[in-house]
DNA sequence: ATTATTTTGCATCACGCGTTGCAAAATCAA
DNA sequence: TTGATTTTGCAACGCGTGATGCAAAATAAT
């Protein structure tokens, strides 16, 4: 029937991801993401539409992807998941990965006013996914005040990255992961 | 011998400092800080050099502002100091203050690799600023493991305030502040 | 008044941006 | 092969950006 796509639409829109990851939304320019998929943006834009729609499409990707990660996690909820997620600051990362730029989201809180409402509210779904897993955890356990506990370790965690995100290293985080683990364990 | 500047100095650099706060570097145009300041770019740039060399003057600005602010709160420097700063978020704004824009150092952590050296000097001196305070606190008052103490009272204000900025109101801040303030009092 | 010096407003510059028009190329059913 | 349909690459567009050239205006010492 028709010309089908010359690219695989995965590996693009990790590359795109990537790229919006590193650098920010608007940073992040047409010209670039040609480079780091290989693609030209007339393809681009042929496939996932404007470049708003595309940051569009890959923050739910983003979301999708550390969604299944922290439903394994919390797949049994208890005081330990969250003791896992404070200590993924002193696992090494593997050198491809991009976890010195810290997190997509919380990278993008500071563009919300110059993006559109679906891009606000999937900022809003992030953080509202972890706060449910970290408040899942904490009733299960039984433990008190767990709704403020919960966004407490929220912001916690955010802080981390934007740490992360400042020092461009990962385990700039450490110092703090370890304070927020022995305060969840003397709940 | 020549011609006086028409524009108070200060308070031109005060609007300059609430529009870079609110909008960041690099969404905050040229033209919009005419608007704020009244003053034609011509007169601003004569004035303070460059946009990138305003936002420099301007951010040397907020944080002798803070700095002078901290001095005080930890004038005498106790458990009861760093208590005061988290108790702020409980605290009504003025309605003319931009505390709602979250923090302009916080934000700017993530327009860093688009700005100059000098720039994320003064984002980190910054958050050195609050550490060295935040643990002169803790030394004082005996608490042990006082340095990575220090180090996460600062990594969940920053958070808190991605928050503030998230929600743009200083109120949602609240519940993770009131559960610092607890942690602090059991340490 | 004259002169030296600085500020100011106007118009404008070159540049990079996101986006699009268009026609050639590529595919596959008929 | 034909024809319908989609993708692709090239060039280009309009726009907003940070920054500047220039001459008039304003000051204060001489």
């Amino acid at each position: 029937m028709a010309r089908p796509r010359a690219f695989d639409d995965d590996k693009v829109l990790d590359a795109v991801m990537i790229a919006f990851w590193r650098h920010g939304f608007e940073a992040t320019t047409t010209r670039m993401l040609e480079e780091a998929t290989g693609v030209g943006i007339r393809g681009l834009f042929n496939a996932f539409g404007s470049k708003e729609q595309l940051f569009e499409t890959v923050l739910k990707r983003y979301l999708r992807n550390i969604s299944a990660t922290l439903e394994q996690v919390f797949a049994t909820p208890t005081r330990g998941s969250i003791d896992m997620v404070f200590a993924g600051f002193s696992q090494p990362e593997p050198p491809d990965a991009i976890a010195h730029a810290g997190c997509l989201m919380v990278n993008t809180v500071n563009e919300l006013e110059r993006t559109n409402d679906a891009i606000r509210a999937q900022v809003n779904a992030y953080r509202a996914l972890w706060k449910t897993q970290f408040l899942a955890a904490l009733t299960a356990d039984g433990i008190a005040d767990a709704d403020n506990r919960a966004e407490f370790l929220v912001g916690a965690l955010w802080g981390a990255l934007n740490q992360v995100k400042l020092a461009g290293n990962k385990a700039a985080a450490i110092p703090l992961a370890e304070v927020v683990r022995d305060t969840v364990k003397s709940w």
